[in-house]
DNA sequence: AGCACGCCGACT
DNA sequence: GTCGGCGTGCTC
């Protein structure tokens, strides 16, 4: 802080509820300030925490002093102190643990412990009567301290932790606390620039004399450019530096996370749309926050609104966030910033090894980046004003998932904006019923593009119902004639065909043709997939294989049943169907290796493709200009999730995988199979229209009293003791119940369950699931906080999970 | 999280 | 009678 406050307050990244203050005392008070990480003592142990500002002296106790300050400058603007104490608050996240997630990886110095042999030890070595293993420990330890693990990994079965807390007690063993390293840390390169040293004369060597040209001709180079001149260049300069010939020295570099170079861009000619939407915002980007719902159809732009707004906030000298919800999709968008900004531009995602994440957060932080993209974590981005911030395809449910912290990108973005006065930017062809329902009630602005660029028509969708395909057999049951026929159509045409299905695999529902039962998983309440390809059952929860065929489990019998299709069986029909045709698969099995996605994006673009079959990866957001069919083999798998956004989630994705189509110069048509026709879901999808599909959901949750209409909170209580896990989950259920009795404003609190979950068990854990449900949003944040803080134990318990989901995205 | 304090079963 | 099980509570 700029006048040295003797207590600061500190966050500590650990799962505890408070802050805690600490004494800064000479000489490290001086170093000590906002956003860096102290190493503080916490009860016996040193942990990490993130120094949050001043504290008044404490009263009641005395705080221990700060042990050291490990960062040179802070990892973190004082500015997002206050964002991230509303995600703490907000989803009911310990402080420290929203910084420490906030942050990029390896940044956490924990205590490593190590064993030792004391004097007292090593005499006990040769004079005692000790058994064999007693001696095998102590010898290994006279070799050097080592970690326990090594330790129990040395001495195998034969270690009981009795006997080394026996020595402990004998003062023979030391048991020693070592702060770890940082993992990430900034990267450095060598750098040789030419001395003034005297040169030798004719005793220069002839690699001497050429390393000396070099740097006479250029100046300062890295070593590494030098050693492609001069192999033995490292040796070298050593010792012309020695000579004083050459100067070293260690400068910092940021590794390049970017592949090739990208060619500058010509900013296309901009829509009447276009245009206005651009104009509309412009003349609201001076006036503090303001938050926009940008509907644009498929193809009608969208990215080409971002860039130009993005130009004029950073003309404007403030960065832009651009948040895109996969991997995939931020390579796309990060070639277009990069062909308009250049340099400007920084990603952050999970992509990124751990060095490269921590270089392009320093970019940010000291401000050489003024366009940032990156996945949902990126809304963490170390800025301390923010002029825009962007979230494309705002409908996607990857924005808010994660193990640890539960937030929702999307929903923090208009949050951070406002913080900071900001304009948060939100974009889908396929609108949140949440987001709409906000234009609705004036928390956002709505902007709409209605046309394709170029004049492009939107895709023609024709609904095949597949109840009059029903005693069809093999492959013509799910590539229905009319399926058969566009496909055949384009692909003489020599244009692409995208064929969808939200399920991977080859049958997803495998059953014993002799007694009917299912082959189920060992670990999951759910049936196998079978994996033809890999040969083998799969479980597509808990990652479990059983090699296939094999036989039944319950019976023995040989004959099994693959009822149930996915991508694996379409591929097959599709081969026997057209069997000259170039067919790739793009879902979870075929995209695991990175850049496997960019390789089929590249075949698909490079003609080397002419069918491609993927599930909801190929919906979201890519540009594919030569595909000219989609086919969606069946349309109602989404709609049977016991969840009530099933109806959003189908629409949404059969809007988008048929948004893929004609994205070229040929129109395109989209072939919809269902056996659902007259659902509305489907209707509104045929024509890509939500808000048709908004006017008849929102009266659905209207009536159901569910989100937007109110907020819910979910608590899911998991564990391996199905008894005990059960229990748990009846007793906060009373719980629950009781607390809404206690307090008149806590009646507008509404308990749902605990029930089972739908997937009752997932990897040998029994799940079960309560629902608060409340149109009040602080009597129902007030009402979960209580219930949290009156059960600590169980939100600590060692062996039932009980997790805090506020907003949930999946109900089961 | 981790670690100590504290109250009930199988062992020297 | 003790060693040690893990339930509960606290950490500046």
């Amino acid at each position: 802080m700029t006048t040295p406050s003797q207590y600061i307050e500190v966050a500590i990244a650990l799962p505890v509820d408070k802050t805690f203050t600490y004494a800064a005392t000479p000489p490290l008070s001086h170093l000590i300030c906002p956003g860096k990480r102290v190493l503080v003592p916490f009860r016996r142990r040193r942990v990490t925490g993130y120094v949050l500002g001043p504290a008044p002296p404490p009263r009641d106790y005395t705080a221990k002093a700060v042990l050291d300050v490990p960062d040179p400058s802070p990892l973190f603007p004082v500015e997002m102190i206050r964002f991230f104490r509303w995600v703490a608050d907000y989803y009911l996240y310990p402080l420290g643990e929203v910084i420490r997630c906030a942050l990029p990886g390896g940044l956490n110095r924990s205590d490593i412990e190590t064993l030792s042999l004391t004097d007292a030890g090593r005499g006990a070595c040769t004079s005692a009567i000790l058994t064999p293993p007693e001696q095998e420990i102590l010898r290994y330890l006279g070799k050097g301290p080592c970690k326990p693990g090594s330790l129990r990994r040395h001495m195998g079965s034969a270690m009981p932790a009795a006997l080394l807390r026996m020595f402990e007690r004998r003062g023979w063993v030391a048991r020693e606390r070592i702060a770890g390293r940082d993992q990430a840390r900034q990267r450095t390169e060598r750098y040789v620039a030419p001395g003034d040293g005297e040169m030798a004369g004719d005793s220069v060597s002839a690699p001497r004399k050429k390393i000396l040209s070099v740097l006479r001709e250029r100046g300062e180079v890295p070593l590494r450019a030098l050693k492609e001149q001069v192999p033995t260049a490292a040796g070298l300069v050593r010792a012309m530096a020695q000579a004083g010939q050459v100067i070293l020295s260690e400068k910092p570099v940021y590794r390049d996370p970017f592949g090739e170079p990208i060619r500058p861009d010509t900013p296309p000619k901009l829509t009447p749309e276009q245009a206005g939407i651009i104009g509309t915002v412009l003349e609201n980007l001076d006036g503090g926050f303001s938050a926009w719902l940008l509907a644009g159809v498929t193809g009608s732009g969208k990215t080409e609104v971002y860039m130009r707004l993005a130009r004029a906030v950073t003309d404007r000298d403030l960065p832009v966030v651009v948040l895109v919800p996969e991997i995939a999709l931020i390579s796309q968008m990060e070639r277009r910033f990069r062909a308009r900004f250049g340099e400007q531009v920084a990603v952050l995602h999970s992509g990124l090894s751990a060095g490269e994440r921590y270089d392009q957060w320093l970019r940010i932080l000291n401000g050489e980046a003024r366009i940032i993209i990156g996945a949902r974590s990126a809304i963490f981005a170390p800025c301390r004003r923010i002029g825009m911030i962007i979230v494309d395809e705002e409908h996607d449910t990857s924005y808010k998932q994660g193990a640890d912290l539960l937030y929702n990108a999307r929903d923090l973005a208009v949050v951070r904006a406002r913080q900071l006065g900001g304009v948060a930017l939100l974009g889908s062809a396929t609108p949140s019923v949440q987001s709409f329902y906000n234009v609705k009630i004036r928390k956002f602005r709505e902007l709409r593009l209605t046309r394709r660029v170029e004049k492009r028509p939107l895709p023609h969708i024709s609904v095949v119902d597949l109840r009059q395909h029903r005693d069809v057999r093999g492959a013509r049951r799910f590539i229905t004639p009319p399926l058969h026929q566009a496909m055949k159509t384009a692909l003489e045409r020599r244009e692409q065909v995208l064929i969808f299905l939200n399920r991977r695999g080859f049958a997803s529902f495998p059953v014993c043709a002799d007694c009917g039962a299912a082959v189920r998983c060992n670990h999951c309440d759910i049936t196998l997939t079978l994996h033809r390809l890999a040969s083998a059952y799969k479980c597509h929860y808990c990652g479990f294989t059983r090699p296939a065929p094999g036989a039944c489990s319950a019976c023995g019998s040989p004959n099994i049943k693959l009822l149930g299709m996915g991508t694996e069986k379409v591929e097959k029909a599709v081969n026997a169907l057209f069997p000259e045709a170039r067919v790739a698969r793009m879902d979870r099995d075929t995209t695991t290796r990175k850049g496997s996605i960019l390789k089929i994006l590249k075949g698909l673009k490079n003609g080397a493709i002419d069918v491609l079959i993927g599930t909801q990866m190929v919906a979201k957001g890519h540009d594919f200009p030569n595909i000219t069919v989609v086919g969606i083999i069946c349309a109602d798998l989404s709609l049977s999730m016991p969840d009530f956004r099933a109806g959003e989630r189908t629409f949404q994705l059969l809007a988008q995988v048929a948004g893929r189509a004609g994205r070229g110069d040929v129109p395109g048509q989209v072939i919809l199979q269902t056996y659902m026709p007259d659902h509305f879901s489907i209707m509104a999808a045929r024509a890509q229209d939500f808000r048709a599909f908004y006017k008849t959901e929102i009266g659905f949750r209207k009536a159901l009293g569910y989100p937007p209409e109110s907020r819910l909170i979910q608590i899911r209580i998991s564990g391996k003791d199905e008894e005990k896990t059960g229990d748990a989950a009846r007793t906060l259920g009373l719980f629950c119940r009781d607390l809404r009795g206690r307090d008149t404003v806590y009646a507008a609190v509404e308990v749902l369950g605990p029930i089972e979950s739908p997937i009752s068990r997932i990897e040998d854990r029994y799940r079960w699931q309560m629902l608060l449900k409340g149109r009040n949003v602080s009597a129902l944040r007030r009402f979960t906080r209580q219930m949290v803080s009156e059960n600590a134990a169980l939100f600590s318990h060692p062996k039932i999970s009980v997790i805090v989901d506020v907003d949930p995205f999946f109900m089961s």
